[in-house]
DNA sequence: CGATATGCTCGAACCGTTTCAACAGCCGTC
DNA sequence: GACGGCTGTTGAAACGGTTCGAGCATATCG
């Protein structure tokens, strides 16, 4: 009934050599004589042995497995992060343990509390506030750390990230060009980095064209989601008339689509009524019943970046030079921020 | 440099105490008189000392992570249930290994490799094939299983599972019933038993009306994905005139929503030209260019169930009955196949 | 007062690997 | 034939916890 996994040792019995044999023809089978060698591993196929990660993590001193915290599992941004991680990790042999912090700074400390536990190698994180106490912590640990679409709190840790104010310049002043003086920007939790910035770089691109602070008012949601998207709806028509928005930008794609599933519900256009811009331009974005108008980011890139960052402090630790790398958004824009589209 | 980790021996000396009552404190403190107690608690905070888990893991022979194999991480189907896994295996203290399987038999392979290196303690998995030799290898070495999404191939695994030929029958029936007597079904790789069920289960309801599986076209794709959906709209219309359906049912959403486009960027209505019904109803089929209609099935649910089977296996291995659970999924109509709805 | 029970603590064995100093052959050299 | 250099192999010491029998006070009881 219960594991009667085979370990070295039996091994090493049944192919009549010592254990530090075996070890060697596993890790480095040039050492040993190919008679040896054939034997050993047609002892391990016969008991069907496989070595125990545990032990060899104990002596070793490190395991073999990543962390991944972000900020929502069902976010397919972060699904496709998650992805270009995986792509790059995988062939070098590494487990990935992804976490979804929820964006609740309580569960994204159980869950480092468990990645120190598993004296995991390394993290990649989107950390839910701006206490890098605790990737400090991480660090004094001997843990690498990668912080994950934002940037880097201090030149000494590497990041990968995307210019969240340049994103948020493009998504207003395409729609500052296409003739809206009232936008309102819906985003939330206001405490991630990602939602203040893509605000502020809509403040910016309203100020170059002349226009005021004033006139990118502020929807905060309680989470960046479809349901907290079609909930904020009722505040955005519940705005005084003079308020009212023409133009809705939002944190994310999420926010976007349920935004977009509020106003149809109530009988708005979009965009002849009010137009929408989302952000991430996830794949559901060209798919949603108008199809949205979006700031891209490298998805997988992100990814894939941050792994091979990783990967690339744990092989060589010494000649690591810590970097920020900064994708640059690209604005996708598709019929919901066209005015002119049905019009014309 | 690098990691100075605290170890139960620096705690004991510290606290001047020996290693064994240190872990005892940590796993049996009512043996531990109060003020040692004390001493030692005081002792752990001062170091930071965070017990390793692999030793632990080592000596007690069994770990406290499972592993969680999808066939795709950046369907939303699948984060849904792994969310639902997440929030039971959360609390438990659990640790989840998130593997992408990606509908590769070698990727899938490659993951159960390292999962069993690393002993976890269970397997929650959504197999790419029947091969359920390599189920069975798991079980043979004391990990526990349990199959996802599909029910199990004999009854000593627990799996949980939504009754997939049903959910055909009721979306073919619903197109049936909407008088469509030609309908494509969109959907692949054939390996997956929830494509060909699905399949099956629309064949029976065809019957059922008096018509026959020749009523049902199969259209096979390569992966259940947006892209692949977009692809397979070209031979939907390549089929000749008299076979030419008014009705196409889909494998997944993800597929749905690529048709939808396809048949969007050909000027092709739905529903008016074709009503489209896709299936799992996840949460961007509701927000879709045309309103999906779906075959919802309870996602998280799905994931909550499965963990805690797994749990209760592992909490108490001697008394655990292998269950095989099936929940009903639900026909969620929507625009996408109301024929009327824009002509009435 | 001695025997016995009770409450805490200690120390050592053990889990399955890796690593490394030591060593056994064997070969060629001088 | 003693010697040094290779090649392969061995055995034991870690790694950091858990577990358990033994030991030592102190309290309880007859």
């Amino acid at each position: 009934m219960t594991a009667p996994m085979a370990s070295i040792k039996d091994v090493a019995s049944r192919a009549g050599v010592s254990v530090g044999t075996v070890s060697n023809v596993l890790n480095r089978p040039n050492l040993v004589s190919e008679l040896t060698r054939g034997r050993v591993r047609a002892a391990i196929n016969e008991l069907g042995f496989v070595p125990n990660d545990a032990a060899r993590h104990l002596r070793r001193g490190r395991g073999r497995t990543l962390g991944l915290v972000v900020l929502d599992v069902a976010n397919p941004f972060f699904t496709d992060i998650a992805k270009g991680v995986d792509d790059t990790t995988g062939p070098a042999g590494m487990a990935v343990i992804f976490c979804n912090s929820n964006g609740e700074a309580a569960r994204e400390g159980r869950y480092l509390d468990l990645l120190e536990e598993q004296r995991v190698q390394g993290v990649l994180i989107t950390p839910v506030g701006d206490d890098n106490a605790r990737l400090d912590r991480l660090r004094s640990r001997g843990i690498l750390v990668v912080v994950l679409d934002r940037p880097a709190p201090s030149r000494d840790f590497c990041s990968v990230s995307v210019d969240d104010r340049l994103g948020g310049e493009l998504a207003v002043r395409h729609l500052v060009e296409a003739g809206h003086e009232q936008i309102a920007f819906v985003g939330g939790p206001w405490r991630l980095e990602q939602v203040t910035d893509r605000y502020h770089g809509g403040v910016k691109a309203l100020e170059e064209a002349g226009l005021g602070a004033d006139n990118l008012r502020r929807l905060d949601t309680p989470s960046p989601t479809v349901a907290a998207g079609r909930d904020a709806v009722s505040r955005v028509l519940g705005l005084p008339r003079s308020a009212r928005p023409t133009a809705i930008f939002c944190a994310n794609d999420l926010l976007a689509l349920g935004v977009l599933q509020g106003l149809t519900r109530q009988q708005i256009r979009v965009p002849d009524d009010i137009a929408l811009v989302g952000y991430d331009d996830i794949e559901f974005a060209a798919a949603a019943a108008v199809p949205l108008t979006s700031v891209r980011q490298p998805r997988q890139e992100l990814g894939r970046s941050a792994a091979e960052l990783i990967l690339d402090e744990a092989n060589d630790p010494a000649g690591h030079q810590h970097r920020q790398i900064v994708f640059e958004p690209e604005l996708v824009v598709r019929e919901s921020s066209q005015h002119s589209f049905r019009r014309g």
